[in-house]
RNA sequence: GGGCACAUAGCUUAGCUGGUAGAGCAGCCGACUCUUAAUCGGCAGGUCGACGGUUCGAUCCCGUCUGUGCCCA
């Protein structure tokens, strides 16, 4: 037996008295025909009320409660926001009164009224009825100050979104901005699909995969690190628009820009290439940017950021070179773009390939200062496995990356259709992972074989759902945005 | 994986060069029929993250561990 503190045992003795005087504290017979919106929506407007006669029901949670003895104020949550109830003795009865003194903050509760305004002016709930619909057995977080340990807000994210109405908001939104884009792609025709979250041969992305086991076939199962080579045998198949909404699983660190498992959107297009796609992004960020924040320039984390159109659009080797300290000539002699990467503090092994290399140093030395929504172009073939390679220069391909406010949101590019080539590509990852290498793609002979019957000129591209979020709701913290991010076990 | 920081009541927190903790909110009792961080009087609530060490004595100093945050890989 688990030892409670004093408030916890406080609201126990309070459930047992009610199963004593025969009242059950979890009923469900209640069902509120008004939201605290509604009331708002219809008489919020409305200086002077004579409603008397309505009868309006709400339920929801009491956050505060303010008594004066014969009368109380008490706040109540509902899922659209709150509303003020004012209940009063000579109103609702004594007997009613006595009970309604025993309820606590925290508790939940279902109440009939008709709405009136205080002398403060404030729209409220005259209460004719109220009864309890849920004890609660904790006591909420302070009422001012509410609930600010992190730790706390994200194990019990009920707690958050019970005291926190900004953590309501953000969730609200991400709602909002998952419903936008699904329809957007929906008018213009693109299927949304669902493909498989377990893979026998994990593909798609560079990225370390979660491994499981399925017993009755026992066979080792991968969770997919992206559901790119399903969407493109989906083309092959016909289905020349499609895309998927849903999480993807990369076995790699935690940050704040990082979680194990987190939200993508990809989309595979036919006919279209990837200087397509940087158009269509361009609409769908405005877009969503218009419809969520109501205009294109917004601030996050205190820099100002716009979506005005066009964006910049920079190849790997002119940003290294913009953004870096070092001269062309430097950067296009492998041994000599090794030193300088050296000489900016990474570590690379003598061994490391061009392309990886130019991509190291991208990273350390662009990446970060990208805060304009930028496309970057013009990738490496090394580093792109799965993509087309450029007509008039084999060793990049036709691919970008959008840069924003300095992470990374989307990635896309001409898909590689030449099943040959795609082949030799996957040995060359095969030989990278016999290296050593555990981010390396491994060999999918069926895709390949899918590439063989033909998958059309097409073009994809992944976003990062959570970093979107983030971004469109100035969230520090891929965690802020994820309902249940991944937290080390609890300890007791 | 490495570095730095943090962990005190349900929540938000104070606690000086080491002398075993103080507040606000929440709670309980009482007063109060228009408050909105309601007000007024009283009361209770803490193995100071865990385990070791130093010391006459540790919330405080040292070590290890756990969890969290930030930075780096």
């Amino acid at each position: 037996m688990e030892e409670l503190s004093e408030l916890l045992l406080q609201r126990r003795r309070k459930v047992d008295a009610l199963w004593e005087a025969g009242i059950n504290p979890y009923p469900n017979d209640f069902k509120p025909q008004h939201t605290s919106a509604d009331i708002v929506a219809t008489y919020g407007s409305v200086e002077q009320l004579d409603t008397a006669d309505v009868s309006i029901t709400v339920a929801g949670r009491i956050l505060a409660r303010r008594s004066f003895g014969k009368a109380a104020f008490i706040q109540l949550q509902d899922r659209k926001g709150r509303i003020q109830l004012y209940v009063k003795k000579d109103q609702i009865g004594e007997e009613a009164f006595a009970a309604f003194d025993t309820f606590d903050i925290g508790d939940i509760v279902g109440a009939e009224g008709f709405p009136f305004r205080t002398k403060t002016g404030e729209l409220s709930l005259h209460v004719r009825i109220i009864r309890l619909l849920v004890k609660s057995l904790h006591p909420l977080p302070e009422k001012f100050h509410g609930l600010t340990d992190v730790e706390t807000r994200y194990r019990q994210r009920y707690v958050d979104l019970i005291v926190n109405p900004e953590a309501r908001e953000i969730f609200v939104k991400r709602s909002r901005i998952v419903n936008l884009i699904r329809s957007f792609m929906t008018e213009r025709d693109f299927l949304e699909v669902e493909t498989p979250m377990m893979h026998q041969i994990p593909g798609g992305a560079t990225a370390r995969p979660f491994i499981t086991h399925h017993n009755t076939l026992d066979m080792e199962l991968y969770l997919r690190v992206a559901p790119e080579l399903y969407l493109k045998r989906l083309v092959v198949g016909g289905l020349e628009r499609v895309f998927e909404i849903n999480r993807n699983f990369r076995n790699e660190g935690i940050s704040v820009r990082h979680n194990p498992e987190f939200t993508m959107m990809e989309f595979y297009q036919a006919y279209a290439t990837y200087e397509d796609l940087m158009d269509f992004t361009e609409e769908l960020f405005c877009h969503i940017a218009q419809e969520i924040l109501g205009t294109l320039d917004f601030t996050n984390q205190g820099i100002d950021i716009s979506f005005g159109r066009p964006w910049k659009r920079l190849t790997v080797r002119d940003a290294i070179l913009e953004y870096g300290d070092i001269e062309a000539k430097q950067l296009d002699d492998r041994d000599l773009a090794l030193s300088y990467a050296r000489s900016i503090g990474l570590s690379l092994p003598d061994e490391i390939g061009y392309g990886k290399l130019v991509m190291e140093i991208f990273d350390e030395v662009v990446e970060h200062k990208l805060i304009a929504p930028t496309f970057i172009t013009a990738y490496p073939t090394e580093v792109s496995p799965l993509s087309r390679k450029n007509d008039h220069d084999p060793e990049i391909v036709d691919r970008f990356e959008l840069i924003i406010g300095g992470r990374e949101i989307a990635n896309a590019f001409s898909e590689l259709n030449d099943p040959v080539d795609q082949k030799e590509r996957f040995l060359a990852q095969v030989a990278e992972k016999d290296k050593g290498d555990e981010e390396a793609q491994y060999m999918d002979e069926d895709y390949v074989r899918a590439l063989e019957y033909g998958l059309p000129p097409t073009a994809g591209e992944g976003i990062g759902i959570d970093r979107l979020v983030m971004l469109l709701t100035d969230s520090p913290s891929i965690r802020d945005v994820i309902l249940f991010p991944q937290l080390r076990k609890e300890v007791k």
